[in-house]
RNA sequence: GGGCAAGUGGCGGAAUGGCAGACGCGCUGGACUUAGAAUCCAGUGGGGUAACCCGUCAGAGUUCAAAUCUCUGCUUGCCCACCA
């Protein structure tokens, strides 16, 4: 009776001795190609399970298939160790966050040791260290310096569980990204980072990201939201002020009914003079009542409220007088707060005009010569030629956009413009567990920044975390400050930044993680980056994956980092996994944790299953009994294996001669396998659930020439080079099994196995034969027949024959060793 | 409402114009066993004794040949949703 495998203790030993060998440390510099993996870098929240297990183990296949094909492998992991949960953990349970981070990092860091992942952890961070978030103030005083960072005050999206407010795009469905409360308006004082100067930049450059997943990019694309138009003013009638439109349309110009405005919009108080006192009280209360709403009652409820405000504005072109109302589908944000009503040819105005009664005026028909459709049903979006539109009339939509900017622009009342969805980044937190924001402010200097010599800014300890105000503010020794020009008393900033700031540049800090003197080395840089793999969730495809492209931009700009300016050049979203169908949540109890699984069923195992059950993409279920197929296929790999353990290492690339038809097949198998792995790797397909099941069709290979030919030396063959094959997805047993075999170093420093060219062709194939489309026949036939060989084979078939009835194929077409279709 | 992706056995999936269902799970039968577990072997889309017929969401089309390409519809998933 053979040795059983004992994974528990073949696993353990195997990671401590590569750990201790630290064979997984990136290389210095060497002439190979550099490869660079990265799995987006985790919050630390206590444990892992078999979730975060597929994105890691996928990641860390990558890394070992790319070691193995001969590349200088980069593959780091750290910790995005700030953040609201820490600090929530010391409200309700009165834990200090730093004590509470640093020990699910510990917790966590021996779960991914546990996986056996090959990371390189001489590079490790976690964004909480001083030593990290220092860099982190000093790259916000260089983005201060050249006018990116800054400080106003504006309407910020403020949640009021969290106290804190939030970024746009934290902000989903008008709710807190976090604990789903509904967001409120407040005008606040807040530090913006302006990525709306590089939005161009942005949009454009997504169409060189071919690595990237399509719909990322197009949801990408669909934040920045650009759009194309021209600005230009109405006058008020009897008052003299101008009020700035944007519109995409121009060419709909003389179908403006009405003028619709946010309620905030600065023209309000100036209206005041013209209109009725009635009107005016009016005003202030539809302002006052949106303005208490939070955002989502203010624009989801589909229902457009508005209010006419007794004033009129001038058409510029058709000198037209319209109404001007308030309205609470106007964003006071976007553009100028203010856009001309086209009911006619716009949805929005459509469904406003026919509320209040307003005049609908269709100035674009469908082609030339058609007649007004009176009166419209629906608003008429299409682009058409004009009617009723002046010296306009009869043009087509595109032509007119031009002509009529032509002629706002001449008579000098506007011009064109873009404009962006996109607004600036808000970095402001008012919370304690984060970096400090490195600013003091002075009564006779103002705004200060903190000289790079006094950097850090570190964050002090003691603070009261109550979930009430911001903890910072309420240190005075802390708060109190000198400013760094003039000396005197000064208050520091107590707001701390947006844990998205840390992970927006992580990626170069682990190319010289220890370096005192920069964030990052511009050699090792040029050396290592851009990101030649990045994996993560899809949830981050407009937040970090937007943001970072934002800040390695701005390193590019500075010739800081050198290369592309985008910082990953391919990126693939791993799916979920599903436990029985449900969402893995600790208020379900279904969550299958990793080490549980490690010792129920081996990391080995568990690491194949999560490659095989779907592609990666894919979302997946775990399940108990698929897992067990993972066990079952270990316990096999080795009983097949362990009988040609020996002393002397075997030459793994030696073939053996064969003779019979199933040691080919055994020989064509380990091919097969081999050529898969690498496809799957170089393809950047990672389509490794087909790869894993040509090793189960290698095993079942091995079995039946088991049956056939115990002596082949085929199955000497297979066994020796199985710890190579399987080596990146099950690394334990392939490392054990390689060692048995008598060899003196691991595995992983292996090159991968190249398959032979003649073990991978068959000499013999099926040759399938149909009869106008329908199969008839199947004849083994020797590879390589010419067309000629194959028909005359074909038609002295019987059942061909039948089929045929005596009628001579009219055509016949022909696929080399598959198929051979005969059409009578 | 708009955009994108997908729909294949009991289940996860394979096949990207050329043998539909590789591989695994589950299930059925057999071997081994006092028995079970484990392991090994055989079978497993539907119909039919069989020859054969049917079959990749539904319907149409292109093609010698369609799960794969085109159109229409249905369903599911994800994203966006007053951005003028």
């Amino acid at each position: 009776m053979a040795e059983a495998y004992d994974f528990r203790a073949v696993e353990r030993a195997w990671q401590e001795r590569w750990e201790s060998d630290r064979i997984f440390d990136a290389p210095a510099h060497t002439a190979r190609e550099k490869y660079y993996v990265l799995e987006m870098l985790p919050y630390p929240s206590g444990d892992l399970h078999v979730g975060h297990a597929k994105n890691y183990t996928l990641g860390d296949a990558i890394a070992r298939m790319m070691r193995m094909l001969g590349y200088d492998v980069l593959h780091p992991m750290g910790w995005d160790a700030f953040g609201l949960p820490a600090e929530n953990a010391a409200i309700q349970r009165g834990i200090d966050p730093a004590t509470w981070t640093r020990s699910n990092i510990a917790n966590m860091e021996r779960q991914l040791r546990l996986m056996g992942t090959s990371y390189d952890w001489s590079r490790e961070i976690a964004t909480c260290d001083p030593e990290y978030y220092r860099w982190n103030q000093w790259l916000f005083l260089r983005l201060y310096e050249h006018g990116i960072a800054y400080r106003r005050e504006a309407p910020v999206n403020w949640c009021p569980r969290d106290r804190t407010v939030l970024a746009n795009e934290q902000v989903i469905d008008g709710r807190c990204w976090r604990c789903n409360t509904l967001v409120e308006r407040r005008n606040l004082a807040q530090w913006f980072l302006k990525i709306t100067a590089y939005a161009d930049r942005l949009l454009a450059d997504l169409d060189r990201l071919s690595g990237w997943p399509e719909r990322t990019r197009t949801m990408q694309r669909n934040w920045i939201g650009r759009s194309e138009g021209v600005v230009f003013s109405f006058c008020v009638d009897g008052v003299d002020e101008k009020i700035d439109v944007f519109t995409t349309r121009v060419d709909t110009l003389f179908g403006a009914t009405f003028l619709a405005i946010a309620a905030e919009h600065p023209i309000v108080p100036a209206l005041k003079s013209v209109i009725s006192k009635k009107h005016a009280a009016e005003i202030d209360a539809f302002a006052e009542s949106l303005g208490s709403k939070s955002e989502l009652e203010r624009t989801s409820l589909m229902e457009k409220s508005g209010l006419f405000t007794g004033a009129y504005a001038i058409n510029p072109l058709s000198r037209e007088r319209i109404p001007i109302w308030v309205t609470n589908y106007v964003l006071a944000e976007y553009g100028t707060g203010a856009v001309m009503g086209v009911p006619a040819h716009d949805e929005r105005d459509f469904d406003f005009a026919r509320k209040h009664g307003l005049p609908i005026a269709q100035v674009i028909v469908p082609h030339e010569g058609s007649e007004a459709a009176a009166p419209l049903t629906q608003a008429c979006v299409e682009d058409g030629r004009l009617i009723a539109s002046g010296d306009f009339t009869g043009m087509s939509s595109a032509r007119a956009r031009e002509a009529v900017a032509e002629r706002l622009t001449a008579l000098d009342i506007g011009r064109k413009s873009v404009n962006y969805r996109l607004r600036d980044w808000l970095i402001s937190r008012q919370r304690y567990w984060g970096t400090p924001i490195p600013i003091v402010f002075c009564d006779r200097c103002g705004e200060v920044p903190v000289p790079d010599e006094q950097l850090p800014v570190l964050l002090p300890p003691g603070a009261p975390i109550t979930g009430e105000g911001s903890p910072l503010a309420q240190l005075p020794d802390f708060v109190n400050a000198s400013c760094p020009r003039c000396g005197g008393a000064a208050r520091r900033e107590t707001d701390t930044m947006d844990t998205f700031f840390e992970s927006s540049w992580y990626y170069l800090r682990y190319l010289s993680p220890h370096d005192a003197r920069a964030p990052w080395d511009r050699e090792d840089a040029t050396r290592w980056m851009n990101v030649d793999q990045y994996i993560g969730g899809a949830e981050h495809a407009v937040l970090h994956l937007l943001y970072s492209r934002f800040f390695y931009k701005f390193f590019h700009d500075r010739d800081w980092v050198g290369g592309d300016d985008e910082p990953f050049a391919r990126l693939f979203h791993q799916g979920f996994v599903l436990h029985d169908g449900e969402k893995m949540s600790k208020s379900r109890g279904n969550v299958v944790g990793i080490d549980e699984t490690a010792e129920r069923n081996g990391v080995d195992a568990m690491r194949l299953f999560l490659l095989y059950v779907t592609p990666p993409e894919d979302t997946s279920d775990w399940t108990a009994e698929g897992i067990s197929g993972r066990v079952r296929f270990i316990n096999r790999l080795w009983r097949l294996c362990i009988p040609f353990a020996g002393p002397e290492p075997p030459d793994v690339h030696a073939i053996p001669a064969v003779e019979n038809a199933d040691e080919r097949a055994l020989l064509r198998a380990v091919g097969i396998a081999a050529r898969s792995a690498v496809d799957e790797t170089h393809s950047r397909r990672f389509h490794f659930n087909t790869t894993i099941a040509k090793f189960d069709e290698l095993l079942n290979a091995m079995s039946a020439l088991l049956r056939s030919t115990p002596e082949s030396p085929a199955l000497g063959y297979a066994a020796h080079a199985l710890p190579l094959l399987v080596a990146p997805f099950a690394p334990h047993i392939a490392e054990e099994l390689w060692q048995r075999f008598g060899h003196a170093t691991s595995v992983h420093l292996e090159r991968y196995l190249v398959p032979h060219e003649s073990t991978l062709a068959p000499e013999e194939t099926t040759l399938v034969v149909q009869v106008n489309g329908k199969i008839r026949a199947r004849l083994a036939v020797p590879a390589g027949m010419t067309q000629a060989e194959a028909l005359a084979l074909a038609l002295a078939d019987p059942r061909v024959r039948a089929q045929l009835d005596g009628k001579e194929p009219r055509k016949h077409y022909y696929v080399a060793d598959k198929l051979l279709n005969l059409v009578v």
